[in-house]
DNA sequence: ATGACTGGTTACCAGGAGGTAACCGCTAAA
DNA sequence: TTTAGCGGTTACCTCCTGGTAACCAGTCAT
């Protein structure tokens, strides 16, 4: 007897908006790797010095996808050493009011903390 | 000899906001059922029948998350037989900004891919 | 007294996400 | 010629997330 396979029916593509888009900022590190790209391109390096605790492997593996999902560029300077640029493309732009509406919720949410804190 | 303890240090406090309201609205499902209480309060059955896909114990367990974060309010009336409503606290209504702009980026995703499949 | 609905809880388990560490080729500087 | 930095890749392993399924008490209609 084999084992029972699992009967994974893969959900049906009911695609609502909210799923797209997570589908592309969903992901540890992702939503920061976009921010900080939002700002300016950056280097490999860079970003990795940037995001404290992210690994090269995870930067990698997010930065793939998100050129895959056409919302970042990569790009190689021809300088000497070739130093590797990724910048948000157009479509990469449309995810910034999102990024930064999560972004001003934490503000939101670290005042609020900070005052009930604060306020007895 | 014992396997080996792994050293979870657990990062340090670096809440930068994106974090901070990830840790909150992050997790499968948790912004679908954000986004369904801030139309309106809704009771259990009526988000599991509103999210194709999630289960009693997921809705449980994220309404349960929900409520201890301070961003849900869970009200059972006395109706015989009792019957459970969930609303959007105050601090709930904070997410809906972010909550919302997602959905916007999806929308515009979708255009985008829809221009892209018909214009060729 | 039986079935059905509401609002869950629980045990079990598979899969995948993500962490760690080692290694890589290339270049330039010391 | 050894070292350091850049931009990764790979193997391995762990743990957490989330799915499935069974079960539960209380209430109501038949």
């Amino acid at each position: 007897m084999l084992p029972r396979r699992k009967n994974r029916v893969e959900a049906p593509p009911e695609r609502c908006p909210l799923t797209e888009c997570l589908s592309i900022i969903g992901g540890a590190w992702t939503p920061n790797i976009i921010w900080y790209l939002s700002q300016r391109p950056r280097r490999f390096t860079e970003l990795k010095a940037d995001i404290p605790g992210i690994s090269a492997k995870m930067l990698t593996a997010r930065l793939k996808r998100l050129e895959a999902d056409g919302v970042v560029e990569r790009r190689v300077e021809p300088t000497s050493p070739p130093s590797v640029e990724y910048r948000l493309s157009e479509l990469g732009q449309e995810l910034k009011p999102a990024i930064e509406a999560i972004v001003n919720v934490g503000h939101r949410l670290k005042e609020l903390n900070d005052t009930t804190d604060t306020e007895t």
